[in-house]
DNA sequence: CCCGTGCCCTGGCGGC
DNA sequence: TGCCGCCAGGGCACGG
């Protein structure tokens, strides 16, 4: 699922194969992925010139003339470049672009959302006015002032986006496992130097994860933003019963937030 | 404030 | 072999 290192890969290839393209026509093949006004949405995006793509967490922002879509890939949305080829039953928006080329939104489970917007109300209103800033943005004193007085488990707090953005579930785990820390431990019992362990931790595993997922895109003309090599890298998630890479203790899966969750019972205490 | 649950959705998998 | 039922998960609404 796309986290923020797999949501700036797709940033960086769209940004390169689509700045100064000029969206023709928009069909909404499956509406509910777009949370605006279906209508203002067709309509208002013709003739909008692509000037990029950036990011926010594990949104991605097709920034326009006058307008921003706002998108979030969930699970497993994902976007191909494509010209005149057959649509798949699982592309569910298309813009169609007058260079020729069609971005095409794929999404089998249908759980990413666009949200069209006036340039001024972009980081005013849901969903980004609320979002957290992310591990490199955010302060160790901002990040422990956030953490110290929850209650709630650490996983679930890395998991709050309102808190701090561009983690998921596979990045949590890992942060945790790097910071030593055991994901059922509660915010108000993370110390500050453990608090500056974590951040430490989510920001440099974010950063090792955007360089991986920069040098495995080599081809653009199959599905973008693909990248498979931070796999790799991957210490505890989808480790279950393997041994732990520190400490060769068998590693666990439990439940926490709602969450399967990938823990070293022996070195995350 | 925090938690669990359900919802959205469908491919894939385990069980029989 | 085939079918059924359940799980996965990001984010949010809801009730406790």
């Amino acid at each position: 699922m796309p986290e923020l290192p797999e949501v700036e890969t797709v940033r960086r290839i769209l940004d390169e194969q689509l700045k100064g393209d000029v969206i023709q026509s928009v069909d909404i093949r499956y509406q509910s992925i777009v949370k605006s006004d279906q209508d203002e949405f067709t309509t208002k995006l013709v003739n909008q010139t692509i000037d990029g793509f950036s990011r926010m967490g594990k949104y991605l922002i097709m920034n326009l003339d006058y307008y921003d879509v706002i998108i979030h890939l969930r699970m497993e949305g994902k976007f191909f470049i494509k010209h005149h080829e057959e649509i798949s039953s699982h592309e569910h928006i298309i813009f169609h672009l007058k260079s020729g080329k069609e971005l095409r939104y794929h999404d089998v489970r249908k759980f990413g959302t666009m949200h069209l917007k006036t340039k001024e109300t972009t980081f005013s209103t849901y969903p980004l006015n609320a979002l957290g800033k992310e591990p490199e943005a955010i302060t160790e004193v901002e990040f422990y002032q956030k953490i110290k007085h929850k209650k709630a488990t650490i996983k679930s707090i890395l998991l709050d986006q309102h808190v701090i953005s561009g983690l998921g579930n596979i990045y949590a785990d890992e942060t945790l496992f790097a910071a030593k820390i055991h994901p059922t431990r509660l915010g108000c019992n993370i110390t500050n130097e453990e608090s500056n362990s974590i951040l430490h931790a989510a920001k440099h595993i974010l950063y090792e994860a955007v360089l991986l997922g920069g040098t495995t895109i080599r081809s653009y003309t199959s599905q973008l933003g693909v990248t498979g090599l931070f796999q790799t890298k991957l210490n505890v998630h989808l480790k279950k019963g393997k041994p732990c890479p520190v400490c060769h203790h068998e590693i666990q899966k439990i439940r926490v937030a709602g969450r399967g969750t990938y823990v070293c019972e022996s070195c995350q205490t």
